[in-house]
Formats: structure tokens, sequence, C-alpha cells
DNA sequence: AATTACTCATGATCTGGATTAAGAAATAAA
DNA sequence: TTTATTTCTTAATCCAGATCATGAGTAATT
């Protein structure tokens, strides 16, 4: 019970659920253990899962052909991760999701969703409301790239995403907000020089 | 009847309804004509509806302090369009939604889309598939921003929406892929003289 | 504890694409 | 049809941010 109430405390800020529906959602998920660099996605295999992050931190890449990396999503404690093209279209990955620490998923397999889905319609609700969220986000994603300076980009992560920033590695960052690891680097190191300057 | 198909036509890609279903969702609709040039959405106004267009072209787009405009978005016939995140959230727009040619759509208001939902699960369904392929869609187009070039952006576009290109002025599409003008136009040169040497 | 592999910092150099400028075409308005 | 406005083209110059190169700190692995 105490352990199923994060992602049950989730869901009923979308909508209100009894304890029987909690219940009902509840053993929908399958908790698993994560250790640090361990894959929970990979390209080419299939995604049969969404994941609800209890306690850890996971980052979500693509890889060029040339070898680059990037970044397409972090979760934290309270997020949701995975490659969603591909379990939304069930198809085989293209992105690798990997855990930056040691962590505690809810794994939610998709059949399982649609079941929820048709079962309750509060469920469809709720899954509705995420997607409908994660749309408008991803939408100022595309903004702030279009809009904002590489500097602008870090600063306003930094005043957003506060707890990711200590928890992801600069690398990984860099790539999410699309600059090369050297000039995010660099941006941090201009603001320490100015504010030991500003003593 | 025959004028209400593709909108139920539409809806008939994600979900069953029979006629009476149909009419229902017809009639939350109200028909509008706009003309070139015209605005749907406007910065610091309300944005009660969201639009399907029927026919025309329309541009959604952000203006920074320095005014330089984006484009966030663009629609055709049968596809979606309105300032989506002031739509979800009921707040004020930030962007401009703007004609591009006489056009024709239907308006979906914010309420009745509630209405709907509740009215009829299936509606929910339907609202939340396309939320979901929207939010794929997105995240889609991060990806291309992180991974790839101008040139290989505007390649990409040319493949996926080649009945965009034809109906979207070039300043607009440039500042869709995140480029300049000029840089737009050089590459389609490029390409233009590259042909004519080939031949 | 030593070796190996990641991760971050910093400078030097380079480049994709922006900016500026100035016309030319095309559309719209008169 | 003329004039005004909007859109597109081309060239010259410039710069934000990438790349390359090197070293140093930090964390895994043996």
């Amino acid at each position: 019970m105490a352990e199923g109430s994060a992602i049950i405390d989730y869901i009923r800020r979308f909508v209100d659920i009894n304890e029987e529906e909690a219940s009902v959602f509840n053993t929908a998920f399958k908790k698993i253990f994560i250790k640090k660099r361990q894959f929970i996605v990979q390209p080419d295999f299939p995604v049969p899962n969404r994941y609800y992050v209890l306690q850890g931190a996971f980052r979500a890449y693509v890889v060029t052909e040339e070898g680059h990396d990037h970044t397409v999503s972090f979760a934290i404690d309270d997020w949701w991760i995975t490659d969603y093209n591909a379990y939304l279209y069930q198809q085989k990955a293209t992105m690798f999701v990997v855990a930056l620490e040691d962590s505690m998923v809810l794994a939610l397999d998709f059949t399982k969703e649609q079941e929820l889905k048709i079962q309750n319609p509060k469920f469809e609700t709720f899954f509705c409301r995420i997607a409908e969220r994660g749309l408008a986000y991803q939408q100022r994603r595309v903004i702030s790239n279009l809009t904002m300076t590489a500097e602008e980009r870090y600063q306003d992560f930094l005043n957003r995403y506060p707890l990711f920033v200590q928890r992801v590695p600069q690398y990984a960052l860099a790539s999410f907000l699309g600059m090369s690891t050297e000039y995010l680097s660099r941006l941090r190191n201009k603001r320490v020089t100015k504010t030991k300057n500003n003593i």
C-alpha cells in the first residue's frame, strides 16, 4: 500500500479514483530495480513498456550514424520514460534508455495499458491527460530550440529543472540542450567567474 | 451530410462511431470562412477553439522580443491547428495563427470538447489518440532539430510533406525549419544548380 | 593501489549558418 | 497600368558554437 502510493498520488492529480480503482491500477505495474548503466530500452528491440520512475534517474538518447549522441529526455523520481514513439506504435526502438543511477521503476505493459483504458474510462482520461501535457511540453521545447540561444536554453533549464541539473552528467545535459559538452562547460565556467568577480 | 464527411472520415480513422454519434460530433463544430491574412489566434487573447482545416492553409508562429518570428506549425486540409498550449490550459495565447490562403475551418470550442469527452468515451479516445500522435510527432521534430543539419532538415521536410512545400511561403518554411530565409533560398538554389549540371 | 575508463575544463582553430545589404520578381492594391 | 508591398535571390561579411587537441580530475575495475 505505502509502496504503491507514489503512482496513485500521481494518477490522482489527474482523475479521481476510489480505493478499488487504485488497487486495479496499482497491480497493472511491475516493480523493477535497475542498476546504474543498465539499459531498459535499446535500438532494434521491442518496447513493451513505459516506465514510471519511483526513484533514480534515466536518460533517453539517440545515436547518429556519425556516432554522436543526443539526449531526447531525462526522467527522475515521479517522471515517465520510454522510447515513446516506438512504444505508441509498437515498433522497434530507435533510442537507448539507460539508468544514470541505481533506480527503481514501475513498468507498465502496452497491452495492459490498453486493457486499463478499455476497462475504465478514468484510466483513459488519465493517459489522455498526460499525453496532452506531454504534447504541450514538447511543443514548448521546439519553440525554445527555435527562439533561444544556447546560453538562454541553459539558463532556462536551470530555472525550470534545478533538480535535474544536479543529477544528470554534463555531457548528457549538453546534448539535451543541443550544444557540445565543451560549450556547456564554457557557459558554466563563465558564470562561475562572473560570480567571483561580483563578490 | 456530405459537407460534414471530412471530419467524420477523420475521426473514423481512430474510433468506430455510428451515424448518431457522427451527427453529435458534427454539430459540435462551427464552420467558419477565413480570408487570407486573417488571424484566428493572437497573443494575449483567449484561445477558445481548436480548428480542423477543411480547406486552406494556416501558419502558427511566435514572435521574439527582437522581432524575429518562428513558425511553430503549419496546417493544410485535414490537419488541426491552434495555440495548443494556450488552448489546453485555457490561458492567453502566445502565438499568432494566420491564414495563408482563403480557408474554411471547423472550430471546436474547448468547453464543447470537454462535454463531448464526458458524453461518450469514444470521443475521449479519439482526442487521446490525436494527442498521443501529436506527442510522438513533436518528439520526432525535437530529434530532427538535435541531430540534423539545416540542409538535412529541409530535405527531410521535402520528402515527408511535399504538399506543404508548394503551399507555404519560403520565409515561413525557413523559420519552421530553424534557419534564415536567405539560407533556405541558397539551399534550394544549390539544388537547382546541381540538377542543371547533372543534365 | 594501480590501471583503465569516464567526465570535465580550457585554449586554438574552424565552419555552418546568421546578418547585412541591395536588387529582382512576384502579388496586391490603387 | 501603375504603384506599393511582399517575397525571393545573391553576394560579402561576421559570429555563435562546433571541433580538435590536451590535460587534469574522478570514478570504476583489476
